[in-house]
DNA sequence: TGTACATCAGTGAACGCGCGTTCACTGATGTAC
DNA sequence: TGTACATCAGTGAACGCGCGTTCACTGATGTAC
């Protein structure tokens, strides 16, 4: 690992380089094995995943994936990080691109950025906020990567709070006390400062966004929501808009 | 059918009569059958759900129990249809103990109702909001009982709107026309004369509900509430307060 | 630069398992006369 | 009330399938001298 630095190769393209045919040939093959699992992901959901399938699409035998994984539940693992990163990844891209003091611009293009990579990827949605699958148990390294929307999303609030641009969180004070307990875990990863009501609402957009979005995609805003085009837009911005104000970000 | 009507025993009880032995005892057995699947469905999920692993519970030959159930996807539906109807109930036998005129009391209960099933029978929960069993599609029968929940929450909402008891809906009014066809579904269910964005507020609250409660089963709230007797308790009471005052129920 | 040895990717057979569903059959329960 | 026939529940074997994982082996790639 310490020598298999980036470098950058004759016509300029930035790779992070592996020395050898071998190391290339097993960084290629291991994409591949993970676009092919992404692909079954996509057509049969999680818990019917299979490493006999997927070494059928390579037309490998089902034991050369063990060269590569050490079981399903490591494969799974992977997948899953990698949705997390693949949606931290487009949540970010967004947001760089808005001007720093735009909060309601930044919160609203990661809000859309979050559903547009749900739609696009459905399974892979499925995989990290769906049910858990059955019998698989996440290690700890799938919570950094995880963590990252989040972050992203109670950063913009709270940037407002300490900006003081926060809006008057009228009658909310009134269950400070009650809420310092319960929203310890989060705020000790914020800075300082931030009111437990404000950090409430801020986890209520959050689970609302992902409530509207799961809805939308495993079908039950049938016969609530239209489905023509525009109408599941409609609706969105609508949230959108109305979770601003509800975070005091407009 | 038309003669299997309900019947009074003979010591006072209800009970929906099988007259012949015959009747009895198929009644008696399918609901073994739905009691063993359950248990399966706690232990791994709806996907892993086997029908030679409930005949096995039971003590007979898997082949029995295709005369109880054409195919493992219609005792999958059975179940979810049960599952809707359980939560159903569940919600509606608290709403109807409280006050007609306490709508906030009203909508109280039966989030707590909601939230209280869900945590009582998860696997069950998230075989109706989780993601779709792969390969399933649910037939056209599992929708009426998946809406009484949703009624129940809208309902409530409406009333307090046609009572004239609808907090002012502020700057909503500005998309009123835009929110015409997308919340149409929805609203031709609901009667005539409910503002598009008091509907819209009230979807939000709905899908809100369900997404704290889908994040706190499937561990989403991990590092975020505190997991300490109480603290979930305390984060859910904050969130049912601002739906409350969001929806302009109090 | 060439050779000897170590590392690694990939094979194919096998183990042991579980699954949904069908089918011909037996024996008990229900029904019509 | 008794008998003959039809209906139904349950059996056990079988079909055809798929799965994750292990193992001894071959042949190619990489490394040290």
């Amino acid at each position: 690992m310490s020598e298999a630095e980036d470098q950058v190769s004759d016509d300029g393209r930035r790779l992070s380089a592996p020395r050898t045919a071998r190391e290339r040939a097993r960084a290629e093959i291991t994409a591949e094995i993970l676009d092919a699992a992404r692909g079954h992901l996509a057509t049969d959901g999680a818990p019917a995943l299979s490493l006999r399938a997927i070494a059928r699409d390579l037309g490998m035998a089902s034991s050369a994936l063990y060269r590569y994984f050490k079981s399903r539940d490591e494969l799974l693992t992977r997948l899953i990080i990698d949705a997390y990163d693949s949606l931290g990844a487009a949540a970010e891209a967004s947001e760089v691109t808005m001007d720093r003091n735009d909060l309601a611009g930044r919160f609203t293009v990661v809000c859309e950025a979050v559903r547009a990579w749900a739609l696009a990827h459905p399974n892979e949605y499925a995989l990290i906020y769906g049910s858990p699958v059955p019998g698989y148990v996440a290690p700890a390294d799938t919570v950094p990567p995880a963590t990252r929307v989040t972050t992203l999303l109670l950063t913009i609030i709270v940037d407002a709070a300490t900006a003081g641009r926060v809006a008057d969180a009228d009658a909310d004070t009134q269950d400070t006390r009650a809420l310092a307990t319960p929203l310890a875990p989060i705020r000790s990863h914020l800075p300082p400062g931030v009111p437990a009501p404000l950090v409430q609402r801020a986890l209520m957009v959050w689970t609302n966004l992902f409530g509207v979005i799961s809805f939308e995609l495993y079908g039950q805003l049938h016969q609530v929501v239209g489905e023509e085009p525009g109408d599941r837009d409609a609706f969105f911005a609508a949230c959108i808009h109305r979770w601003i104000r509800f975070s005091g970000l407009g």
